[in-house]
DNA sequence: CTGAAAGCGCTTACAG
DNA sequence: CTGAAAGCGCTTACAG
């Protein structure tokens, strides 16, 4: 029926029975004749029923959307990528729409307007250390996952994530394997929890190969590139960088390149997060997928969970796969 | 005053008048006494009243919410890129926040699932020829804005694109001006409005210019690589090869490099879409900046508008800049 | 197992 | 200029 959406009275008149019958059917609330339900199901299937959200968050308090906070900094050309982002995002609002939630994109706006969002909880992505926004949040009792915690918060259980130990150390291990002895990791100057667990895990797994552990930090592309020469033109060059940002990972490979390196061969040059621009990059660089559609698909779980006020397992933790590509073949490539 | 918020009604007691004349107030309408009005806000701001978003969407029969549709190819290695399409859905959720609407991520499901979204419209991101998702959409009589048009609806004006005819010709008359006289257009094979655009663009302006139009298609970046390689090694190679997906520019510049020729210098090139890709690569490449903010932004007034049964001026075109860097300069760089 | 009724917090004709 | 009342579309004690 064109014209107004059909409302709870529509499917009750089309069943035969009372609104209250109707909710208490569609939200498996008390006790309904085996039949009946049968019936009102299929009349609200029929009218095409979706039961507003508005009116649902009126009578008892939920939206049934979860916020999405993306990173502020998203946009720039700073090292964030928007690849794991959108992925993340993509896969949280299919997850979400399944059971009929939505995934609400929230812009960046000051934590008093955050406090009034119409959601039901927030996913944050990749908070900052003390993220403002989290306390704002909490303060204005709605429940907040992250993806990938906040540093500032160790007692915060309620977040999904990568276990950057072990996929550093498959990483390493396969540079490891592919003859590299002198691994730098290249990495960004930010808080944010995976680049301190990644280095964290790069520094044990040296001690424990007895091998030098030399940081580097960058931020820009332009001074990434700089590191990078600066470290090839050293006395005892690296011969592996690894660069947890994608875009610093790019940016090495072509920096060692133009230094007449071979990538893949007199230099591995390996990637923390995968991409379009790592997979297609020449030769193509290995890199560690974590897996975003896994992590938006379980921070959307989760949080849903925490909504209906269940007690869910909780960190969770997204198995990560190393993809290992020409850049650390470890012999000539191209 | 912890505990629960304050309402309209506890605003009305204290300022002692009615609720509606609290309503009328705070929403601007009718005629409400200027003392009484000042007696009513003093009340609302020594409570701390905020409406609820919620009561007020219930009331007046709108969700205040507007659906966003990304190209479901999203996250794929295919030539669309990622840049545009955050920025567009950034600029939305901040737009439509500042008059307390809010964005939701639409998921990529099927037609019948998409005429129950929870949405007062949607904004729909290229969308193909003949987009089935807008049919559903518009036959659940929800408004629809689309980000450049759906081809094969010449009638649908609510839409917010760029003006491709413009953009082009600036980008190849500064082409032409770096000396550039064997321009190929490089593009894929997708009927999208802007790549139909630019071609159709491009086409005039060379036969305005009498020079040879060589129009050459590619999706894969392998398959833009292998034609990169074909044109420069024919005969009457191209002296400037424009490529419209930011992606496949990328692929010529290094396809060009392989072949010994410097870019910016034996051979221009050129996107048709800015990202940090384009800029960050080297030599940066030069693009048309489409504005992916003004667009997000655009979308969002005018679909508020057409659910507000406006009748808007549309469609609304968006000025493009073209940022002129080092793979077009026309002299030796690097 | 089922339904009448109150209520969530606002807006808006409508009547004074 | 102001207010009583109905209504937005649901949910949920409560009573049968």
């Amino acid at each position: 029926v064109p014209g107004r959406a059909a409302t709870i009275y529509d499917v009750a008149r089309a069943a035969g029975v009372s609104p209250t019958t109707v909710s208490h059917v569609l939200n498996g609330k008390g006790r309904v004749h085996a039949a009946t339900r049968e019936r009102v199901l299929a009349a609200a299937r029929e009218l095409g029923f979706r039961a507003s959200p508005v009116a649902r968050r009126l009578s008892h308090g939920r939206t049934r959307a979860l916020g999405l906070l993306l990173p502020g900094d998203i946009g720039g050309d700073t090292f964030a990528s928007y690849d794991f982002y959108v992925r993340v995002a993509a896969a949280a609002a299919a997850t979400a729409f399944a059971v009929e939630d939505s995934v609400l994109l929230l812009p960046h706006v000051d934590d008093m307007a955050l406090r009034r969002v119409p959601v039901d909880g927030v996913i944050v992505t990749d908070p900052e250390e003390h993220d403002a926004r989290i306390g704002a949040l909490l303060a204005a009792g709605l429940p907040v996952v992250t993806i990938d915690r906040d540093l500032g918060r160790p007692d915060q259980r309620w977040f999904v994530a990568t276990d950057h130990e072990r996929a550093t150390r498959a990483l390493l291990d396969h540079l490891h394997g592919a003859g590299a002895r002198r691994i730098v990791l290249l990495t960004a100057p930010a808080r944010l929890s995976w680049l301190a667990g990644t280095r964290e895990a790069y520094e044990r797994w040296c001690a424990e190969h007895r091998l030098a552990a030399r940081v580097v930090e960058a931020r820009s592309p332009d001074s990434v590139a700089a590191a990078t020469a600066r470290l090839l033109a050293g006395v005892e060059p690296p011969d592996a960088i690894f660069s947890p940002p994608e875009r610093h990972a790019v940016v090495v490979a072509r920096a060692a390149r133009e230094r007449g390196l071979r990538v893949g061969a007199d230099l591995l040059v390996a990637s923390g997060v995968d991409s379009p621009e790592a997979r297609l990059h020449d030769p193509p660089i290995t890199a560690i997928d974590q897996d975003p559609d896994a992590h938006g698909a379980a921070a959307v779980r989760l949080l849903q969970a925490l909504v209906a006020g269940e007690q869910p397992d909780a960190p969770v933790w997204i198995p990560a796969a190393l993809r290992p590509r020409g850049s650390t073949s470890g012999r000539p490539v191209g």
